[in-house]
DNA sequence: TAATTCGCTAGACCGA
DNA sequence: TCGGTCTAGCGAA
């Protein structure tokens, strides 16, 4: 067999018994070909032992066997800066697993390392290969001789995807797969657009495909899946919903469903919590779970996750939502099929565009952090830092630090770490104020500071970099999270740059994806330095980064006010100023400047922005309000912030409420038409006029119904649902009202599908949120609660020269 | 067992 | 019936 070349995109690598029980890996590469496989079986699965003497120790791993594991090879180890190292390999991930405990008995072993990387990402990093990077394998018949990674600055290639979805029956209740049949799936590529069903009455309905019957509609679908030949397949919830299903149901018919590479099936597996569907080769990407994370990291912000919510976030389109009665509904009669038709079609296409929007950022995730798409869009935050944090090692010749035992996960979490400082606001209306904050507050302090684990130090050379809580950090020698961090910062910045220089729309998208998936990166490191499960974890690290933060902060504010600025508020890493009138925007860029010169190199201040106007409000109990607060600029662009506006557990009436009354008293400086409006909206709910939509208050169900100690509204609403037989699922949104029926307001409330327009408690919704959502702002302003009800006072705000 | 802490507010619950 | 305390949820950073 000659040796071949072959050059595509590396999807992924997975690990595989072979038929000798020894561990290989599995190759899954685009190229011109369509999906090949490789497999290296020369790749064997090792750990790390650190020992007392290294001859003693390879005498006594001599002839090491347990329950059938055999040690395969010793050597030791040049890369890594440790002594007494060595490497001991095993043929396949179970024997090693299996080892483990016996190993950590011996005399000669002091402690283990590294025996918990998964083997395929072992072998990414050995090897030097990245998920969606160009890959050259030589090989004999696919069998790797060897793989390298090869430079190109070509954008990853389109990949082909396709999207599908389907519709089940739900006979008043949730579909189970055991007995429901699947109704209409629908497929979604930039090449075909159709639903597949088996029903008469759609025959006449444009973009359908009828066949005979729910087997055939299976096999129709796997028939489509080989005709496309989709890299990617996409789905919106698959990982527990569709794909479940559709193998359910295959079962039933006896199918098989071979839509992966060489004819596999989707598997189970676990990730986390929870379990995933995975195909080989072919990725599927589960758009929920994109959509989940972005939510986790604040880059979504929706009051829930379902499709229809998500899509009008992100896109702004409204999706109808077609309810489980409907379909059945439809189904049953065969009355407007169309609108089942187009709803699952609908379905598939937002999933598509769902997974298009997002797909550059957790490409540029994947490649950052060498994950293949699967794991990147399936990923937790401290597992990306992790992939990151352990690259970085790598390249230093530093061994993994090892993931904390239960005990000491408990022993961490019972000791938070004192986080930033939040300053109180001077309360009321103010003008002319100056934000500012620092750029990358954390990332900066700890590339600055060199702040990682393994640099803490007790050298008298580095006494000029303890921190304020009296941690020493090594000057000498670059961190790991210091290290790995300034790359990442510098990327940004260099990635930025270019942004700005570029017009070509499609290059702007891709370097956007990449900033954005570096400021990901940057943010969380922080958290997960103290997140107590983290292989990293550091108190030390910790209370060092937020003490420096707070000093930072704090000597800034001191500064300002010594330049003759008035320190207004600030949070965390943030900085308002009051501008005086003989000073001007000007002036505070030059104070910046020289902050900025007396700065270590990462760090820098910035400024945010100059705002006409602001108001912070005083609290219930007296003093003032931290995290909310209201401004506006110049050009009467508003700014609102921890308010009940943009809070998703008040009723919109409030909410809109309280976003005119700002705007009328930040730019029109007329609280007295806000006021008026007030009124009018009061009088609108005394006189039951206010549509039921406008008064839903959302909140979501963190826990089984059973396990909460205090029954709130949403709460009872809940229970009294689930009485009606409704479903309830930890994490879905509740939507609802508080009607006429009751003594308190628990007993008053029902979730808003089953409260007739009209029932509502007026009283409930002018007290306890129309009231409460402007009460505090006019307070500010001079007036009183009792303005709002009875004739108020005239009186103008600003004197307009 | 999915990155953190700080902070606000509502409403139930509990005992005087 | 009240006021204090605690649970709960969400947002800022």
């Amino acid at each position: 067999m000659p040796i071949n070349k072959s050059i595509g995109l590396l999807l992924s690598a997975e690990y595989k018994t072979n038929d000798e029980n020894r561990s290989e890996i599995n190759l899954y590469v685009k190229t011109s070909k369509g999906i090949e496989k490789f497999i290296d079986s020369d790749f064997l699965p090792y750990l790390y032992a650190k020992v007392t003497e290294e001859k003693k120790a390879v005498e006594e791993l001599n002839g090491f066997e347990f329950d059938g594991a055999k040690i395969i090879k010793i050597e030791k180890e040049e890369n890594r800066k440790e002594l007494n190292l060595i490497k001991i390999y095993f043929s396949s991930t179970a024997d090693l697993s299996k080892s483990r405990e016996k190993l950590r008995e011996l005399n000669t072993v002091i402690e283990l390392h590294e025996f918990d990387i998964l083997y395929p990402k072992r072998y990414l990093f050995d090897k030097g290969i990245t998920p969606f990077n160009e890959i050259e394998v030589m090989h004999e018949n696919n069998l790797i001789k060897s793989v390298k990674e090869i430079e190109s600055d070509k954008a990853v290639n389109e990949l082909k995807m396709l999207a599908f979805d389907l519709e089940t029956y739900s006979p008043g209740r949730f579909s189970n797969a055991e007995l429901d049949a699947i109704l209409t799936l629908s497929i979604y590529s930039k090449k075909i657009q159709k639903v597949i069903t088996y029903k008469k009455e759609f025959e006449k309905i444009n973009n359908t495909i009828i066949v005979k019957d729910e087997k055939e509609l299976i096999q129709k679908f796997i028939e489509l899946i080989k005709e496309e030949k989709p890299e990617v397949i996409i789905t919106y919830n698959g990982d527990s919903f569709d794909f479940p299903y559709l193998k359910t149901r295959a079962e039933k018919f006896k199918l098989k469903l071979p839509i992966g590479f060489n004819e596999s099936e989707p598997k189970t597996k676990k990730v986390s919590l929870f379990t995933a569907e995975k195909l080989l080769g072919v990725q599927h990407l589960d758009a929920f779970q994109m959509v989940k994370f972005l939510a986790r990291i604040a880059v979504i912000n929706s009051s829930s996750l379902d499709l229809e919510t998500v899509v009008e976030k992100v896109f702004g389109l409204k999706k109808e939502k077609l309810a489980s009665e409907k379909i059945n509904e439809i189904w049953e009669t065969g009355k407007e099929c169309s609108r089942l038709v187009e709803y699952n079609l609908e379905d598939s296409k937002t999933t598509f565009m769902l997974a298009e929007r997002f797909l550059p950022l957790f490409i540029e995730l994947g490649k950052l952090t060498k994950q293949n798409l699967f794991d990147v869009t399936r990923s937790s935050s401290s597992q990306n830092v992790e992939m990151l944090l352990m690259q970085e090692s790598l390249k230093q010749g530093k061994l993994f630090a090892n993931k904390p035992s239960e005990g000491e996960v408990k022993k961490r979490m019972l000791a938070p770490i004192k986080g930033g400082y939040v300053k109180e606001p001077l309360p009321g209306l103010h003008e002319r104020i100056a934000v500012m904050d620092f750029r990358s507050l954390y990332p900066s302090i700890i590339i600055s500071h060199n702040v990682s684990p393994e640099t803490i130090c007790s050298h008298k050379e580095c006494s000029k970099n303890i921190s304020p809580e009296g941690i020493c950090f090594c000057e000498k020698e670059k961190g790991i999270v210091p290290n790995a961090l300034e790359k990442v910062l510098n990327k940004r910045i260099e990635v930025k740059k270019e942004l700005k220089k570029t017009n070509n729309a499609e290059l702007k998208k891709i370097l956007d994806a990449k900033q954005h998936a570096l400021k990901i990166l940057l943010n969380s490191t922080y958290g997960t330095l103290v997140f107590p499960r983290f292989r990293w974890y550091s108190r030390e690290c910790g209370k060092s980064i937020t003490a420096w933060a707070r000093k930072y902060i704090q000597e800034v504010m001191d500064k300002a006010e010594k330049n003759g600025f008035t320190s207004l508020y600030g949070d965390t890493d943030s900085s308002f100023l009051l501008i005086p009138k003989n000073k001007n925007e000007s002036d505070v860029k030059k104070f910046i400047e020289t902050i900025n010169t007396e700065l270590p190199g990462a760090m820098e201040l910035e400024f945010e922005g100059f705002f006409k106007r602001g108001i912070f409000v005083t609290k219930k109990e007296g003093g003032a309000a931290k995290k909310r607060y209201a401004l506006i600029d110049f050009k009467d662009n508003m700014k609102i912030v921890g308010f009940e506006f943009v809070r998703r557990d008040w009723a919109i009436i409030a909410k809109r409420m309280q976003g005119k009354a700002l705007e009328l008293i930040l730019k029109e400086g007329t609280p007295e038409k806000a006021i008026q409006l007030v009124k009018e909206t009061i009088n609108n709910l005394r006189e039951g006029k206010v549509p039921k939509k406008d008064l839903i208050i959302l909140t979501q169900l963190k826990k089984p119904i059973n396990k909460y100690e205090l029954v709130g509204p949403h709460i009872a609403a809940a229970k009294k649902a689930v009485e009606k037989g409704k479903k309830l699922t930890v994490g879905s949104t509740l939507g609802f009202i508080i009607t006429r029926n009751g003594k308190s307001i628990s007993d008053k409330a029902e979730l808003s599908e089953f409260v007739e327009e009209g029932n509502y408690d007026k009283d409930y919704y002018i007290e306890h949120q129309i009231i409460p959502a402007v009460q505090r702002i006019i307070e500010e302003l001079g007036y009183s609660k009792q303005d709002l009800i009875i004739g108020g006072k005239q009186k103008t705000l600003f004197s307009f020269n």
